[in-house]
DNA sequence: ACTCATTACCTCGTAGTTCAAGGTATAATG
DNA sequence: CATTATACCTTGAACTACGAGGTAATGAGT
């Protein structure tokens, strides 16, 4: 039942992440940060604008981002850069992350650890 | 957003592939299986009955799993077990997760690895 | 000049998912 | 006799990714 082109599954919160990540390393412009993840994941994620530009807006009205406007070759470009609060928010998925993909692979691999 | 209280994030398809892989290994009923990903994960899945139901109805309309009825101690009990076409579905899954999980820790990583 | 691809921003509707809450019924426990 | 555990199930709400579409300006090709 996925029947989806590009990235069929596992998605639910990684453009979050990935953006996140990008905007804490240096700033970034919304096209720009489309195909910067297509070159970063050597293809495997795409993710497109309809899914960027949503989330850099939603992180902006939460404080993780912030943006400033600057006109290059009469276009404008808005560049958003991470926050302390998006930086901490960044903290928080990373961590989810490697819990939910840690989890799964005990189960894929049938690792009985039976701990705690 | 997120203000989810369980599994906040990430968890898109993860119990289909978890009840997958479960069930290539032995039949199990799905109250089993609610209790079965919350050991195995050792608490870090958690998935309700109203998640685990669904899956299991649409896998099986889907050719990916076989149940029977078993009677034990009044109470009936539904095992399931993945056919073939499961266990084809299973591989599918287990590789999109496996591109996923490695694109996302690339990126994560600032590893800038200029490949192809 | 004219056309087309690229850059760069954006919104909307649809589909698919998880989740909590609730509903039914039997067996075991106190 | 009431409560918990077993065991099945459905439904409504909330969220998210996705594709398609819309607006403009720039640059290249012809």
């Amino acid at each position: 039942m996925p029947s989806r082109k590009t990235n069929p599954e596992f998605m639910t919160g990684v453009p979050e992440l990935l953006i996140l990540r990008l905007l804490t390393e240096r700033e970034m412009y919304g096209y720009e940060i489309v195909q910067a993840i297509e070159a970063a994941t050597g293809e495997a994620i795409k993710v497109g604008e309809g899914v960027v530009y949503p989330i850099l807006h939603a992180l902006e009205e939460q404080g993780c981002l912030s943006s400033r406007k600057k006109p290059v070759n009469g276009r404008t470009r808005v560049y958003y850069a991470a926050t302390a609060t998006g930086k901490k928010r960044l903290g928080l998925l990373m961590g989810e992350w490697q819990r939910i993909t840690e989890a799964v692979g005990a189960v894929v691999k049938g690792t009985k650890h039976a701990n705690a």
